[in-house]
DNA sequence: CTTCTTGCAAATCATTTGCAGGGCG
DNA sequence: CGCCCTGCAAATGATTTGCAAGAAG
């Protein structure tokens, strides 16, 4: 259950964090912006602040629990935390989609080694057309 | 001369424009935010506006002169745009330094293909402490 | 009970825009 | 001269914060 997950977070176990957190589980769609959040809390008759949306988002991702991404928009863009992987994202519909690569991984930490630079997390996003807007 | 670039680019030749544009080619430091332009312009006794710097840099972005990076900071990053290369960035200090390799550079593009992606472009960026912050 | 949370409104920040006066071609 | 450009101030859009009232443990 989520309530365990928030505990373990060292987050007191509130309407709010759960049923954030619950939809970012439940959810097909995996990034979303605090916005989309807000609106979907909305959706589903959950009187949430907009406010309380980026404070929760932010504990998350200080928790760990979540993963927040400044691509190439204007805002900023939340994840469940999983194993790590790159986006490689779509600039008409925006649609984000995901790949991991261990070649490029590797070289990766073989760069940072390289320049005496210690690595603590890097970024390769791709941006493109897929596949239904290139119709 | 700064001037036959900026015509090369379709931009009359103003004050502003000439001044961002060889402020960007004279500094030493590569990655500057609008602030940074802002205030070099300031402390040159140069009266321009933090409106027409972003704007100019924007110009500058079309016209294909310039590169905008949104790290994951706040804030727009600008640099001369040349051959394309990636970042590595300190999270202590946020210097900048470069970094080009082919065998990423190669899997970027087979990546994007498997999915059916045109690509246009991408963005990788490593994140840690630099040498001097390790200290 | 004491401390952590929340909702709302006001405050920030980075960036953009409207407008009237000026400058380039 | 006409149109593009600029500075300034006001407008935006995303995100944050202050505060008093309400929950969690």
């Amino acid at each position: 259950m989520d309530k365990q997950e928030l505990k373990k977070a060292g987050l007191k176990v509130t309407e709010p964090r759960l049923k954030i957190l619950d939809f970012l589980h439940q959810s097909s769609v995996r990034h979303m912006s605090a916005e989309d959040v807000y609106k979907s809390m909305l959706e589903a008759d959950q009187d949430i602040g907009l406010a309380t949306v980026y404070r929760v988002l932010t504990q998350f991702e200080q928790a760990g629990l979540v993963i927040r991404h400044n691509f190439e928009e204007g805002h900023s863009v939340f994840e469940l935390k999983d194993e790590h992987h790159d986006h490689i994202i779509c600039i008409k519909c925006g649609k984000v989609d995901e790949f991991l690569d261990s070649t490029i991984e590797e070289r990766q930490r073989t760069i940072a080694q390289e320049r005496g630079f210690k690595m603590t997390d890097h970024a390769l996003c791709i941006y493109g057309i897929c596949t239904d807007c290139q119709e």
